[in-house]
DNA sequence: AAGTGGTCTAGACCACGGA
DNA sequence: CCGTGGTCTAGACCACTTC
């Protein structure tokens, strides 16, 4: 490979290899080519094509097993790998994902500006309940416009179960790039006081956070409350 | 350096570095000897020597200056890097820290838990004050046991303002590792409401985080209630 | 035994910043 | 100009997993 753009070589390869994952050359949990014949491939050497797996490998878009292969993760959202940690408690459990519906919205002024599109615009809202074993404790609300997913079905998305990530991958070839969560503290509206059951005006905690494509473009908002109590959240 | 451990050689130049760096053979915002200089001294390439700052530097313990040099990071506490992004803004404002209070306070149960400590044992407290320009966001309350800190004074503490990382590096030769933070969403205490001028109940964002040394021990506890209103936490 | 990731080297060249 | 970080190579060896 040629040193063409003013970019490190590991960069282009990095590059290349996204572009071979989202074309499906390689599916989930599938080995790819040895870093040696990444490097044959590329025209580049085994430690160039290293360093682009190494990156891959920090974003979770690739994970190794030594003596065995190099794999492409599975899409995992973030919720997924957050913790609910018991007041007391050095460790906390996992949280489950269900889901509960989907429908069709219109952006309003705020939503249309984060994705750069006009007001009204037609976005997908799914909406999912988190659960820890025994106990609901939020509920998660995903927004993505329409019109960057041209080819996106309600049906697929309860197929899947409100697994966007998933379902972007595998339909859009679009694996998200998750910015860092914002954190705020409101009190419960009687809408979310009757789903989490506490009160109205109870504290909960709202976890958003907005995800993009590797171009930088904004794809995926989302929206989690959650009721703390005796748990405190660990992302 | 001869490959002794069962550990990679860079890993072993990684502590080497440490090592150094808390003797105080270089000080924060010092240059490091060179890449070049390093290998020689360690007996390694300059590649081997390289990977080891790598990891440093993403650990925000050293900073680089292409063409410049590689140089000691500063010891910044994790508030101090994050942000209070107003409602609607898509970048924050970073929050300003300022002392408030220092005593010595006997452990309760769950803090002597953590800490590894008998009940009553006596700990360090520092209160500080959270700001962003123009308003109060937050509290925070800082916990250290005496017994890990022998020589510390309250004098000392006063003198650099609460700033406790700093402190335990300059007169411990202590580097804190944070753990991830906790995140929980509460009610205003009368306490809180008053300084925070908010309403009592009104929601409040916890953070909570614990600080260890390279080997794992707990060093510090340290809890944040912000107030968010109009503003999100991005750490 | 063969093939994989994981480490390391010596040497090379480039890009940048300061004198 | 020089010295710094930043990149890249070819080749070597080790540690691990699988067959």
């Amino acid at each position: 490979m040629a040193k063409l753009a003013a970019q490190p070589l590991y960069q282009q390869v990095r590059k290349e290899v996204i572009a071979a994952l989202q074309q499906g050359e390689w599916q989930v949990d599938e080995t790819l080519p040895s870093e040696i014949d990444l490097a044959r491939r590329f025209g580049v050497s085994q430690g160039t094509v290293r360093k682009a797996l190494d990156a891959l490998v920090a974003e979770n878009v690739l994970y190794r097993r030594q003596g065995v292969g190099t794999f492409v993760a599975g899409v995992r959202d973030a919720l997924l790998s957050a913790c609910m940690v018991p007041a007391s408690a050095k460790v906390g459990e996992r949280m489950q994902v269900e889901f509960l519906s989907c429908v069709r919205i219109h952006a309003s002024e705020g939503l249309a500006e984060i994705f750069d599109q006009r007001r009204g615009a037609p976005l997908w809202q799914v909406r999912r309940q988190l659960r820890v074993p025994g106990e609901m404790v939020g509920v998660e609300e995903i927004l993505l416009p329409e019109a960057l997913f041209p080819g996106l079905e309600m049906r697929r998305i309860r197929e899947l179960k409100g697994n966007v990530r998933e379902l972007l991958w595998r339909d859009c070839g679009a694996r998200l790039v998750d910015d860092a969560a914002r954190y705020r503290a409101l009190a419960a509206t009687q809408v979310e006081a009757r789903a989490l059951s506490v009160e109205v005006n109870e504290p909960l905690l709202q976890v958003t956070r907005l995800s993009r494509d590797y171009a930088g473009k904004s794809l995926v908002w989302s929206v989690a409350v959650l009721k703390t109590g005796q748990f405190s959240f660990e992302p």
